[in-house]
DNA sequence: AAATCGTATGGTAGCGTTATCACACCGGGC
DNA sequence: GCCCGGTGTGATAACGCTACCATACGATTT
């Protein structure tokens, strides 16, 4: 009983009583072997006799040890600890990313940590921080990019933490990337538009500041512009300009709708940046008495869950949301395990439209 | 040079380049102290002279030094970091859960740390066990009851490990528990069906399985008892049977939607267990070419931001989830920094309807 | 018979912090 | 002149673990 102090409260229990979490001297003394003896059992590394293995296998399970992962990191110099930065949280995208990245880490012995910085950057910051000072292995960041964002990112890569941004930008030479190709996603949407005739299509959700990094909305201007039809700034509507990073809800669809079909000649067809922005617009064009996709035609993307259950079913751009996460993973335990400074890598991968009746209701009007 | 071998590399390198996170050793060695009174700087605890923090402070800066984390830790023997063990996560309860953790663990000095279960026993066991191994201080657990992970569970508070419930039972004298008061819920939501004159009321989303534990559920058939309306088990109709804990998505209620619709006398309204089955039933009520609320009403729970912008707007129970995130975080921190063997505590918050078109369309039609 | 090798175990030293004690200085009160 | 309390600084020893080296033994090999 040579451990802790704080006098007063030892008295109060008997001393077998204080949880006191078990070390390795613990199981070293209990199983009558070096602790040098316990960690090779538990880490199953060099040698070891049976007969050792047994009791010390013996005295780990009666006093239900397990090792200090603060102390084993510390001295490893290795956490097995990936930080996952989500923007927020409610939200199939985040999910599915997930999913795929920790499809892919648990596999390798790692666990992931995720924090959220719900578009504050000071959340982001916060988080960040703490990530790195509790010496995560490596980050995957799929916040939306914001200036200071970028410049705090830039600086813990340049401390020499691995990093792999998913759909968005990270300039540098280290930090690899995956995304997928938005770009064409958006201009097959609008191809297809354009294919059912319509030669006024609005853009919902793009705020001036990200316009310009915002690739489906570059793959909209391209497929107008291709197939010669004017692109009309009163036809692009975006959520009121905010402080934080760029986004786009319900409200901001059923808002820039609003707007749009008050103008004199409102467009036949829109295209939302997500789902959930298209789901407040089709909202918007029912209250305002007019049928989709008769009157309105419809397109979101993402191609969350509840798109097959809007009214009518959501036409949009499915993105491989959980290979995206698997890529991920796999890029940066690269980077870990193998070549830290190796030249940054980029994946891009397939978007592919999802027609539904949002957009045309030959299909007979059923959901599923 | 004292630091590091690895012989080789060190060579193809300026040792000057050599992308170590400084310590507190580096910073005393140029700053001409001693690492300890870096340390005071640092924690600004203990006396240091005007002079010595400054040269200090310069040198932290000029070296861009942060403590590490993981040393700190084991040293201090806290962590000052919670984990927060979500069931999923594309999902608006879990985000505002964990906003509303975070707004209190911020301003208290901590960080949390978020895992997901994604409904499978096994990662929530892999994450639970990461989250004790890298000594969180504290946990909040908002997945879904199952004896394996209750088992689970209780063995970490046996181990010391401070813990709080959020919406679930755990049944430990030392584990704190939020929740609302869903009973309360499920029973306006289905008085308020009965006082629009509805007999037929059927519920969508309870599994064989925890149906008992389902509080919202007990509610309803308290609702019909005391109304004296019969309970008929045609229809109440849940999920299949599955692996994992129980839930139910916008899939279970179309599916469960047809199966009442297939009765010979289908309920004239209908109580979905969240807002995300109340959608997918809605979706199936018009496949059948039936008007909500006249030919069928429908009422959810949980007020989702969705719910407002449904096809008609859906009914509903809200739950004040920021404020459990709150609540839950608040009691978790007083039994970390207080009392660890203080008796359990018990937070009930109130839910309360809003009526939206989903079963009644007197106020006018629209959206906002 | 000596050298070599695979197997088995333990000792020591640190990973980067900070609690604690030790010491040293200064001014003031007796 | 001595003691005291407040102030300022540093040395030392952990926190719990594992990399590395040292040792030891039996079985080959030369």
């Amino acid at each position: 009983m040579t451990r802790r102090n704080g006098s007063k409260e030892i008295s109060e229990l008997p001393p077998e009583d204080r949880k006191q979490r078990p070390t390795i001297v613990d199981i070293a003394r209990r199983a009558g072997v070096a602790p040098m003896t316990v960690s090779r059992v538990v880490n199953d590394s060099g040698y070891v006799s049976r007969e050792m293995r047994e009791k010390v296998e013996r005295a780990v399970k009666e006093l239900n040890y397990h090792p200090n992962g603060l102390a084993r990191s510390l001295k490893r110099q290795r956490t097995h600890v990936i930080g996952i930065l989500l923007p927020d949280i409610a939200n199939p995208f985040s999910a599915q990313l997930v999913s795929g990245i920790q499809e892919t880490l648990v596999e390798r012995g790692y666990s992931s940590f995720i924090s959220v910085s719900e578009r504050s950057t000071a959340r982001e910051h916060a988080a960040l921080r703490a990530m790195f000072d509790h010496r995560a292995d490596g980050l995957i960041v799929a916040t939306r990019e914001t200036k200071s964002g970028n410049d705090f990112l830039l600086r813990l890569t340049e401390q020499g933490l691995p990093m792999v941004v998913v759909g968005r930008t990270l300039n540098h030479p280290r930090v690899d990337r995956v995304t997928a190709d938005h770009w064409r996603g958006g201009y097959e949407a609008v191809e297809h538009l354009i294919s059912l005739g319509h030669k006024r299509i609005g853009f919902i959700g793009v705020s001036p500041i990200n316009g310009a990094g915002l690739r489906r909305y570059q793959g909209y201007l391209d497929a107008l512009r291709e197939n010669n039809l004017p692109i009309d700034e009163k036809l692009i509507v975006g959520p009121a300009a905010q402080s934080g990073p760029g986004y786009s809800t319900q409200d901001d669809g059923y808002a820039g709708m609003k707007k749009l079909l008050a103008l004199k000649k409102p467009p036949t067809a829109v295209f939302a940046r997500n789902d959930f922005t298209a789901i407040g617009a089709m909202c918007a064009i029912r209250d305002a008495g007019l049928r989709i996709p008769e009157d309105a035609a419809m397109v979101g993307f993402d191609n969350v869950p509840l798109a097959a259950y809007t009214t009518p079913p959501l036409t949009t751009v499915d993105q491989p949301t959980r290979e995206q996460g698997r890529e991920a993973a796999r890029l940066l335990l690269e980077r870990i395990e193998g070549d830290k400074t190796r030249e940054r890598r980029e994946i891009c991968l397939d978007c592919h439209l999802v027609i539904r009746q949002s957009t045309t209701n030959k299909n007979d009007n059923k959901t599923v």
